[in-house]
DNA sequence: GCACTAAATTATGGATCCAAACCCGAGCGA
DNA sequence: TCGCTCGGGTTTGGATCCATAATTTAGTGC
């Protein structure tokens, strides 16, 4: 058999990775509509996968559906996009102390190794994408599903933003990012809970209050 | 026509708002599966919204699928549930605190009815359904959709546990649970946020400590 | 020329049928 | 006796077809 894989994961499964990614990356912008036809005949199935998968990202804070008209990617206005913020403030410290304790040589190796790259200076989108590795790494030993998936989720319904917000900044102020992620890993290394909290919640906080500085940012 | 509804709810709301009611009563209990074609037939529609009530059910936090499985109500253990609660004591402040501003009178008037009704002693259906009403219509009023799905989400997934504790402990330790509701009320009509938060935290901590004292709530 | 209406087009929601995966038990062999 | 394999039945996953709701467009009357 060619397929190596052991299990099949279902198609609706399969065209909502691809659709999360193309609305993570900015292919899929907040507004356009997501005709299920479409999405069916360009990756080759029938629309029935694919009104799962909507569903699927609709849980996900992807997408927003409403009865008989389809669904979208959301708008988020400044103060959506800021309460978020403050729930991501509140809930990741919490991942990352439940975390922590489970963190292995290797996540600390490939923690540090993407620290590396981003010090190096990456793109945008590369950026975005090894940030949000490495936070998400820092919580991944969380036991608790319904945790992980809520920081998830506030991660996913806000790339969109932390994308624009990095496209009107540039790298001019990308020092301050890597020296609390430095501060971060140093504290996470100390299994040092306390430290680790404060430097998240820091870095979170920051990140927030420069957005809130953008407001052009959310004109549409 | 007989319906006077403006807006027919799609079936599959329709199936997944009784699937919900059945779950957080407890006619369907942890563990139990759900079997498509049982719920199909006993609602009267096809398997396919029931398909998609599912779906919706497990980002609810409800129900949890597994590919060519089938659905299930989760068990969760001890921990999984203390970090529920840590969630809680995190996110619930924030949506008092967001939606503390827009309390009306009338809303006022309504948490007040219900803490009467609670104070006069009920049994413990009643009692869960009225807690439920007085914690989350303080939250009504928040203004972001993602933090009041997370909350209902967070009473979803608990729902089980607490009516498993209130029939172990009965209304022996009833008067706290009344104490800081009228404390609660008391600092939201004084538009104290900071009282408010500090007794919300209380409250849920406490529940959540003597929750812990009972493992046997979770031995299956 | 503009506004309102009605029909046609388009997209989503639902039902039925078929295929594939999983589960359980019987039978065989070590 | 225990374990493995193979097969039938059950259950979920996917495709196609039909119904219904929304949108757009063309037409008509003022």
């Amino acid at each position: 058999m060619s397929e190596v894989s052991g299990q099949e994961p279902a198609a609706s499964e399969r065209i909502a990775a691809i659709l999360r990614d193309e609305i993570l990356s900015g292919k899929i912008p907040p507004g356009q509509r997501i005709l299920q036809e479409e999405v069916a005949e360009r990756l080759g199935s029938s629309r029935l996968p694919v009104r799962e998968a909507i569903r699927i990202l609709d849980a996900d804070g992807l997408l927003e559906v409403e009865a008989n008209k389809g669904a979208r990617v959301p708008y988020l206005d400044i103060n959506q996009v800021e309460v978020l913020y403050r729930m991501r403030e509140r809930l990741e410290p919490l991942a990352l102390i439940e975390s922590m304790p489970a963190l292995t040589e290797a996540d600390f190796e490939r923690l540090d190794e993407i620290q590396v790259r981003i010090e190096a200076g990456v793109d945008v989108q590369a950026f975005l994408e090894l940030d949000r590795e490495f936070h998400l790494l820092t919580y991944s030993h969380c036991p608790t599903e319904q945790l992980r998936d809520s920081v998830t989720r506030l991660w996913n319904s806000t790339s969109h933003y932390r994308r624009a917000f990095m496209e009107i900044t540039g790298a001019r102020r990308m020092w301050i990012v890597n020296a609390e992620h430095r501060l971060l890993l140093e504290a996470l290394a100390r299994h040092d809970s306390q430290d680790a909290e404060r430097y998240l919640v820091g870095h979170i906080q920051r990140t927030r209050k420069e957005l809130s500085q953008h407001p052009e940012i959310f004109t549409h």
